[in-house]
DNA sequence: ATCCTATCCTGTAGGC
DNA sequence: TGCCTACAGGATAGGA
């Protein structure tokens, strides 16, 4: 579950230790990704030179000399690594290996395959397919609660779909959600539309605050993710609710819930995250049935703003 | 238009 | 011990 700071966390080693070499070879896989990866690939990168990483959401933007940018999704899965000197033994499930010009290797693994390699000319890359939908990215272009609130107006949806919605907002996934929302006092189950301009400016705040502290950590692994090192992140004793259900909420002690919301889980603090966020008791019928999941002691494994200029300032 | 569900995929946990 | 099933979720196609 890469999210927008394990993306981030990724570009900045890109930017500090791939930028600038020239690729010799690249070897692909063979095998279909969240779609196939062009067979072309190899062709076109064969002696390009990597020129800048920028991010949007959850998108890697690797641009290139010779005019074209290689945007990258890691899906569920997925891991840039890097190594100044390849390793001997061999590695399971890595579907493009760039050999530089020196030596070093940059591989693309991708267990469950939901990932996504794919080539598109820099120049018309806001138009592209994959990224021209997406939200703004609450990192390089900082949200407020107004404009929050304006997406949110006539939304029926829950307000924690809401956020993993990246059409509304790019980059925040299932972990990051709920931890926002926890630390907004928000009860995760409440209509987008209905909250009020207060907790959406709470919202804005904690979307901010969390995302860069988990980016200062270098991110959550919870299960799959490494950095460019093939290192875990950091931010996993920060969390305040994922993956915590049964266990006491560190801020009003009651124990954390896990609930379903969208085939996904969502984990909140039925005592401190209300409809009427911090400081209200009173109880808001969930906008959808949710189940409640919980099994106490039973830790699971593992301005509104404008499209067109999304993929502009988005150096992260 | 908006929202919801099923689908893709693999490793692993839990049940028997 | 070992087989089998269920589950995890990002994005999206297709249905309601």
């Amino acid at each position: 579950m890469p999210e927008l700071p394990e993306v981030e966390t990724l570009r900045r080693l890109l930017e500090a230790h791939v930028i600038g070499r020239t690729i010799r070879a690249v070897r692909l896989s063979g095998q279909k990704l969240r779609e196939p990866v062009s067979p072309q690939l190899s062709r076109r990168l064969k002696g390009r030179r990597f020129l800048g990483a920028r991010r949007h959401g959850k998108y890697l933007l690797l641009d290139l000399d010779g005019g074209r940018t290689l945007v990258s999704h890691l899906g569920m899965s997925g891991r840039w690594l890097f190594q100044a000197r390849p390793p001997g033994e061999d590695m399971p499930h890595v579907h493009a290996r760039f050999h530089f010009m020196d030596g070093s290797q940059l591989w693309f693994q991708d267990t469950r395959r939901f990932g996504l390699l794919h080539l598109a000319p820099t120049s018309r890359l806001s138009q592209d397919r994959h990224l021209v939908d997406l939200g703004p990215d609450p990192v390089s272009n900082p949200l407020s609660g107004i404009a929050l609130s304006l997406m949110a107006k006539s939304s029926r949806l829950s307000v924690k779909a809401f956020l993993l919605d990246q059409k509304r907002v790019a980059g925040i996934g299932n972990i990051y959600a709920s931890e926002i929302l926890h630390r907004a006092g928000v009860d995760p189950r409440v209509r987008a539309g209905r909250l009020n301009a207060g907790l959406w400016e709470a919202i804005a705040r904690e979307i901010g605050f969390v995302l860069l502290e988990a980016i200062e950590r270098s991110g959550t692994t919870f299960d799959m993710y490494r950095t460019l090192w093939n290192e875990p992140g950091g931010y996993g004793d920060q969390l305040r609710v994922y993956d915590r259900s049964g266990a006491p909420c560190r801020r009003c002690g009651t124990a954390i819930r896990r609930i379903v919301q969208g085939a996904r889980s969502t984990f909140f603090c039925p005592g401190c995250q209300t409809a009427g966020g911090p400081g209200t008791r009173k109880r808001v019928p969930s906008p959808a049935p949710s189940r409640d999941l919980a099994r106490p002691g039973a830790v699971r494994r593992s301005s509104p703003p404008r499209r067109g200029q999304i993929l502009k300032n988005s150096q992260g």
